[in-house]
DNA sequence: CCTTTTTTGTTGGAATTACAACAGCAATAT
DNA sequence: ATATTGCTGTTGTAATTCCAACAAAAAAGG
């Protein structure tokens, strides 16, 4: 276990502790590590599920099968982030399959455990709860973002909501983006050549000016030819 | 405050709970109820937020502005359930407006003393911490069960992942969905007429069978005609 | 510097979708 | 029975989007 302390210490879960009180923290919470071969499932679709997921090394993959058997890989978890956390908190049963891309090392833990406080003798137990809730909270937000995004109808609107949040979050009309063309392409889901196309209109329409990765929101009615 | 017991009891937050439980903890957590008028705003975008707040009457709007003014409505909030409860978890600024869009009474709860366990007295502080999470973690589940069907490109295709997905959650072939023909539409972000088109298609090539609001989904191969 | 690779923009045709308008049907109310 | 209302399916047209292929520009590597 002692190797992992690295790992942890920067993990969104424990970020913030010291060495320490990993030790106090690792010790009330009763996980143990569990080695994975690569492609080895760790749970599938409908299991019950009780315990969340920390990936110490290695990479899983959470992936599904719909009815006529077409899997789809719906995230990938990589060193440091958790994973089940919701299935274990919530449902109890995964809608998905989780098996490691890698030969990987898992820390499992009991989300009863994790959620709560045993004994005054561990006094980081509300540190980690908070640290829990901040990534079930920012994971919510960010995925109400997304929706927002494809909830839109046209390319064109999925641009300028996603542009005009963007320039919100930052706080300037003037700001950087955090993907290449593709990858907003594919964050919105649209066609890229389409994408680009009506970033193009839009520029020369005058609403938006754009270099790169670097946007800027000019002050100009939607409706403006 | 008395008189909130009822509402408080069957909400989401505090459900499960005795009239006793309840006194305990709301005595702990110290909140407190707030009046707030028809169309008065609760909190702005971009606002601090620390505290979450639960509808004990009324109704809440979550909405936003984009930059060139549009106004959409997010979320209603309604008696019982709980809203900003991620902003003051994570971010702790608000991408979202909060008003009343009726005559109001908000209990407001300071995020972090709904998350610590305060002291030995208050002995059901780890039933709310509990329910709080399950509350994040099932949004969570459905926002990423609609992002998969946003996702899909075609109109077809978030069909047939839905009917997939809602065959699976209700492990049948057979089952029934929660929406009608428009509300459907409106949650996969589609044209009703176009998507009854759809419908009529899969029917027709004997993938698919449905009745008002009961679907079957036939073992046909999806390549056949 | 030149070559190779990656990213981005552009085009045209095929497919899909939105939109509007209408018809059929069922449920409800009068 | 009749009227009203709401839900569903159908149709045709216009608009949008996808897809594939290619060109231009930028970045990376030798």
């Amino acid at each position: 276990m002692q190797n992992f302390f690295p790992i942890l210490a920067s993990s969104t879960l424990f970020k913030g502790m010291t060495e320490e009180e990993l030790k106090a923290i690792l010790n009330c919470l009763k996980a143990v590590p569990k080695n994975f071969s690569k492609d080895e499932y760790i749970f599938h679709m409908g299991d019950t599920i009780k315990q969340m997921g920390l990936v110490l090394t290695g990479s899983v993959h959470l992936s599904k099968e719909d009815y006529w058997g077409r899997k789809t890989i719906h995230a990938e978890i990589g060193q440091g982030d958790i994973f089940a956390e919701s299935f274990a908190s919530a449902v109890h049963k995964s809608p998905l399959n989780a098996y490691c891309a890698k030969n990987s090392t898992i820390l499992f833990m009991d989300i009863r455990k994790v959620l709560s406080v045993c004994s005054s003798s561990c006094s980081f137990h509300n540190t980690l709860i908070h640290n829990f809730v901040a990534v079930l909270a920012e994971k919510n937000i960010k995925m109400s973002a997304k929706i927002e995004n494809l909830t839109q109808k046209t390319t064109k609107d999925k641009l300028l909501i996603y542009l005009s949040n963007q320039s919100q979050l930052q706080q300037s009309a003037k700001f950087t983006i955090p993907f290449n063309r593709q990858e907003l392409a594919d964050y919105l889901s649209v066609d890229r050549s389409a994408m680009s196309m009506e970033l193009g209109k839009l520029r020369d329409q005058g609403i938006i000016a754009y270099d790169k990765n670097t946007f800027e929101i000019l002050n100009k009615n939607l409706t403006t030819g």
